[in-house]
DNA sequence: TTTGACCTATTTGTAGTACAAATATATAAA
DNA sequence: TTTATATATTTGTACTACAAATAGGTCAAA
């Protein structure tokens, strides 16, 4: 039906038809899509084709497929693509520092929901995560405690999508963190005798005292590791 | 081989395996894959299946296939599949608010690299952007002039992930606007009698000032309407 | 009439075969 | 050594077949 240019498979193409089907018929989670035989007779692919189409659709969440019901529109998990697509040790250093922008970014960006919605009660669980941190010792930090604090601060924003993309993200920062450690090491050796390192500790004193430019000032020096890592020349 | 518990199918195991084969080889872009036959028989499925799966990585961009050569790991475009997910109809408000917090977030902790970055030749393409605005008038601004300014914010800031993630997101927020026109439409009214309305210009002059905090508190207010709408209650 | 058990037809899920198209590799010719 | 040709391999597409699930209808009993 399609000519097979440039590396395009007809899977591609029905693909996009399916998604302009969708478009052009106003769909809505709920809908239900024609068949695969249709679709297969109304685009002239093999019933292979679509269903490699609509396994790809399936996956991002666009449709859920029952036998007999047929093909319903679903709204898409978001994400569910961005994380399969995540997988650290394919990425080059420059999508990780990509990356480790973002991540700065929005942790000084959504200080602006932050401070609009902490409570009393969110400090309250702040200082219990951040007492037990320090119990532990700053250097000692699990994976997991270095996690909690930041995000209980997504949780008080209240964002959940910002929540689930550093989720997602965080693990390649975790792969770069030891991938990179003899960048990352020396930096943070650096920082200490400085006596430059920004805690959690820090960062919940300006939450109490609501101050939100120092926070967003701070934050940038809690993530100067990355900042740095983003940064260097290779 | 495997059970068809709870709507998973055949496929999505296929797809987690060649995933967890990738990762427990080691492999990195330009290695190649055991051929379709082979994980055919290595997982016990059928061709079909396996296409099924390689087809939902190939779309992820985790993969490459060619005839003959076979199937080659490539560095995945981490964006494709949340671009296709993002059909702005399929979208819930709930989602799209959450979209717009975090448009806002990036909006403002750009900056930080925004001042790190602006040279003077940037301060000029900014002003024969927002001095051809201004000419147009503010209120008769189409898309591609919206969306002009702030794509030569996130260019001098020189994040590619940061701005492809908002090319991506834009079409869902010029959808709201006309989706939730009757939403919209009050808030600019207002905000245009009380002369309340941060335009580029203004922003444009902090930058030039050289005043990042003054940058963050006015683009928080040039996405008032955003903002307002993201608090609004349904 | 209503309820509940039971069919039946439809549709997705999986398997397998067949062949076209492209191309890496080997082989033969210059 | 280089170039042209042949071959074998592997993906891309089509088609058939059947299993499994189930929506919707049928029929019998209360």
């Amino acid at each position: 039906m399609i000519n097979n240019l440039s590396g395009t498979t007809l899977a591609d193409h029905v693909e996009e038809e399916i998604i302009q089907y969708i478009k052009s018929h106003d769909l809505h989670p709920g809908d239900t899509l024609p068949n695969e035989m249709e679709f297969s007779r109304m685009l002239g692919a093999s019933r292979n084709v679509i269903r490699e189409a609509m396994s790809r659709l399936r996956m991002l969440g666009l449709i859920q497929t029952r036998t007999k019901r047929g093909i319903i529109v679903t709204e898409p998990g978001l994400l569910t693509g961005f994380k399969k697509a995540l997988e650290p040790r394919l990425l080059s250093v420059n999508t990780i520092k990509q990356m480790m922008g973002m991540r700065i970014s929005l942790e000084i960006g959504i200080a602006e929901f932050l401070f609009e919605n902490v409570s009393e009660n969110h400090i309250l669980e702040l200082e219990m995560i951040v007492s037990r941190q320090q119990a532990i010792g700053i250097n000692n930090l699990s994976v997991e405690d270095e996690v909690l604090f930041h995000t209980k601060i997504y949780e008080i924003a209240g964002n959940e999508f910002i929540l689930q993309f550093n989720a997602i993200m965080h693990p390649v920062f975790e792969f770069s963190k030891h991938n990179y450690e003899s960048f990352f090491k020396p930096i943070n050796q650096k920082l200490q005798e400085n006596n430059e390192i920004i805690g959690h500790a820090d960062l919940l004193q300006f939450i109490i005292n609501r101050d939100k430019e120092g926070y967003q000032k701070a934050i940038r020096r809690h993530l100067q590791p990355y900042w740095e890592f983003l940064h260097k020349e290779d």
